[in-house]
DNA sequence: GTCTATAGTCGGATAGAC
DNA sequence: GTCTATCCGACTATAGAC
């Protein structure tokens, strides 16, 4: 059916082109109501080329989302295998020190986090990964398997030693995913965000503030009395 | 160009089951990929009609925002009005007691919002609302005005009096945002939810969960020291 | 590897019978 | 108010020249 991918180099600025724009075309319309023509036309080249090195819609549609994931692992991937150098190094230590520098990691990975959500670059992929939320297609796994599930656990097991009380395994997932919500929610409900606050712009300055809310929060949550 | 809809009341139910269609299939697909043969067919009346009633495809999407907004509305209003009578009696009193009563009444307010966002009544119309914060149209208005504001300004305000503490409206609104994105993630990351937490339904089991995470943080972040 | 040209399908809108 | 029939434009995919 399907071709796999040409790889002659002569053609690799051509994929790029298509794959950057497929982004920003998919994300805006959705898989369907994107045309190729919009895509190719976005890109500058020739409307056959997608045929030919991506085999069709569908081909591209799943290059463009591993080019997310591979995007988001640059971004995050780092950081991410800071923290777990640290969770490995520490092993099954416990107590206040652990859960101080737990936390700490907990901050700086939301931060890092909510900077890549606010960004207008991400803001294209952010759209494809929340239609993949609502309605998952078989590329669902590209993100899942690609970053969503190493952050996830990272989260997790910060949560765990931040708060070293004895949380189960499903609790501290689920105040991983209250957390992130709390970055999430400046790119799902950006439209609502931006009128409700009056803002023009997402920049440094908002930026800054929402980083020291989500500080304030996390260590609140983290610290709390069971 | 598009004329008013028809009101005789025999072409009622025609309209109901058009707009409810509706729902689904702009929530599914979008507005662009949502075809009027897939709408019609799923409201079991003829294609011919949606011109008739709504003058075209545009006015049936902005008849299912209405009708969305309608709905939030009489899930959440009576709750909200509530909460608003509640603010206008206390007036400018403010202290232990009205920290106290603000804090239940936020958390009684977002245990309700999270319930609609789980149900499954809620998916089509969530799914709208997701897109149109992504890429707002013309319509945003209508969900803005219809209800958003509304509860955001409901939380904005119980935050400010629970926490009892000098904090700008400002500061009360991205407080308000971070704790309602706690509920929202639950629909908005539904899918990486379910397989994260390996749940194969977001039932009431879950629901309860989810409700008891929420109550923590919400308690934690409002009594956190500044 | 890239292009033009086109075949085949499906979309929204509307005219007109009932 | 509801239906059938149809126009016309836009889409994806592909054949074939360069």
């Amino acid at each position: 059916m399907s071709n796999p991918i040409p790889t002659s180099p002569r053609g690799e600025p051509t994929r790029e082109a298509l794959v950057r724009a497929a982004i920003d075309v998919f994300g805006r319309d959705g898989f369907d109501a994107a045309s190729t023509r919009a895509i190719s036309d976005a890109a500058g080249v020739n409307q056959a080329l997608i045929g030919y090195h991506f085999g069709g819609k569908p081909g591209l549609y799943l290059a463009a989302l591993r080019f997310i994931a591979t995007s988001v692992s640059t971004r995050l991937g780092p950081l991410v295998e800071s923290i777990e150098a640290r969770l490995a190094a520490d092993g099954r230590a416990r107590g206040k020190k652990v859960a101080a520098h737990s936390l700490a990691a907990l901050q700086a990975l939301l931060e890092a986090f909510v900077g890549m959500l606010a960004s207008d670059e991400s803001a294209a992929w952010a759209r494809l990964i929340l239609r993949e939320q609502q309605s998952p297609s078989a590329g669902f796994d590209v993100l899942y398997d690609g970053f969503m599930h190493r952050i996830l656990g990272a989260v997790s097991e910060l949560v765990a030693r931040a708060q070293d009380r004895g949380a189960t395994a499903a609790e501290c997932k689920l105040t991983a995913f209250t957390i992130i919500g709390q970055a999430v929610v400046f790119r799902a409900a950006r439209a609502a965000v931006m009128r409700e606050m009056q803002w023009r712009q997402l920049g440094a300055g908002e930026l800054d503030g929402i980083r020291a809310q989500l500080r304030r929060n996390i260590a609140a949550i983290v610290q709390a009395e069971p």
